[in-house]
DNA sequence: ATACTCAAGACGACCGGTCTAATTTTGAAT
DNA sequence: ATTCAAAATTAGACCGGTCGTCTTGAGTAT
């Protein structure tokens, strides 16, 4: 069952504006016609906008579920390469759209304010996917011995994306590939040499 | 010369609602509604919607700037402890308002693609005033030998607000101190034992 | 009185998302 | 091949909200 090609035309353009734009911001009117898409088709598709920025998002996830698979648990190289890999192909992107392209988690995250309740959850969800994939990347370098035992994978898979989300915003904002290669850099020496064992100061750390 | 009530009224309830739901998604009706400034009196004091984002914007850096120059050069603690203490101070600032307010460089960077362009030049140049509030405070922690000297206090310092605005936004999302416990731990960690020194591949790095 | 600052909110032009009604296409039965 | 009902698709009206303007009026200082 194909999907009709109005109705992808909208999504693949969705996935562009949504990462440069954001949601609130982006008006139907223009999309559609950026697209080529009636205005009145629009809700033959799609129930909302809301559903629109849902179907959006899931095409996204299934988009990077596939680059992460592709990338992080590719056997011919060693997990350490993998990651430094992944940085270099997402930095390659950033100057490709010429710094106007965000992360589309990152650009709903932080207007979850005024979005729906089940965007915000899916959100989430990706999020996590996405450390399930570096965890796993984590654990086969802590096997091989390519990082040290010490290190916690799930800490560091938690930390590791919240992070690049956030160079991936001010490589954005500054429009420069600097902030992405200042973490890889730092990124890739702390997976090498840190041990994050305990907490430095009362309360708990595993409330996730 | 003190300012207007109203005005002032106008920018610290802008201060909450443009933290919780960003630029393009904030109503001025609403806001002024809320502030009990009436619609007519916006326009005496700001000429416009982005004027008044840029007038908050510069409040929102006075404030941090106050509250950065307070806790990151506080000569009765030592450097690390200082900004141990800073990170500890926010989380307790996110918790108090429930997770619905980010941090407005964050939010309003994420928007730079629908941003009037005298806003957008504006977020880089705080971030890159808080960047030099801690790459002073980790020079000091260096000249103390609290941590070790090869690391460059100017890449980590961009590097910790990076990533630290990563993990307001995953906290956020997430409704969750968590990522902010995990960023103070792994991050404190990085800063007492990481070895940063040069790039991992081609490609300068110092096109900031 | 006059000039000036600020309060007040109605108003307009426009754009947002949504919905219904009309049109086109499909495809099965004759 | 023709017919015709059902489904897919579209056109465009609709209402509410948007930002920004405009006029009016109150208060204050000179």
């Amino acid at each position: 069952m194909k999907e009709p090609a109005a109705k992808e035309r909208m999504i693949a353009r969705g996935l562009e504006v949504l990462s440069e734009q954001g949601f609130a911001a982006t008006g139907l009117d223009a999309l559609l016609k950026s697209a080529g898409v009636p205005k009145g088709s629009f809700y033959h598709y799609f129930r909302s906008k809301s559903d629109f920025g849902l179907a959006v998002l899931e095409r996204y996830a299934e988009i990077w579920d596939r680059k992460l698979c592709r990338i992080l648990h590719d056997p011919t190289k060693r997990p350490l390469m993998r990651i430094s890999n992944y940085i270099d192909e997402s930095i390659a992107g950033m100057e490709k759209f010429d710094f106007r392209r965000g992360c589309l988690i990152g650009n709903l995250g932080q207007e979850l304010g005024s979005l729906d309740d089940a965007l915000a959850a899916r959100i989430g969800d990706v999020f996590d996917s996405w450390a399930a994939h570096m965890e796993a990347c984590l654990k086969e370098a802590v096997e091989s011995g390519e990082i040290s035992s010490t290190l916690d994978p799930k800490l560091l898979s938690q930390f590791f994306w919240a992070s690049w989300e956030g160079a991936v915003l001010r490589s954005k904002v500054k429009r420069s590939i600097a902030p992405l290669l200042q973490f890889r850099d730092v990124m890739l020496c702390l997976l090498r040499t840190a041990h994050v064992s305990g907490s430095t100061s009362p309360g708990p750390l595993s409330d996730q």
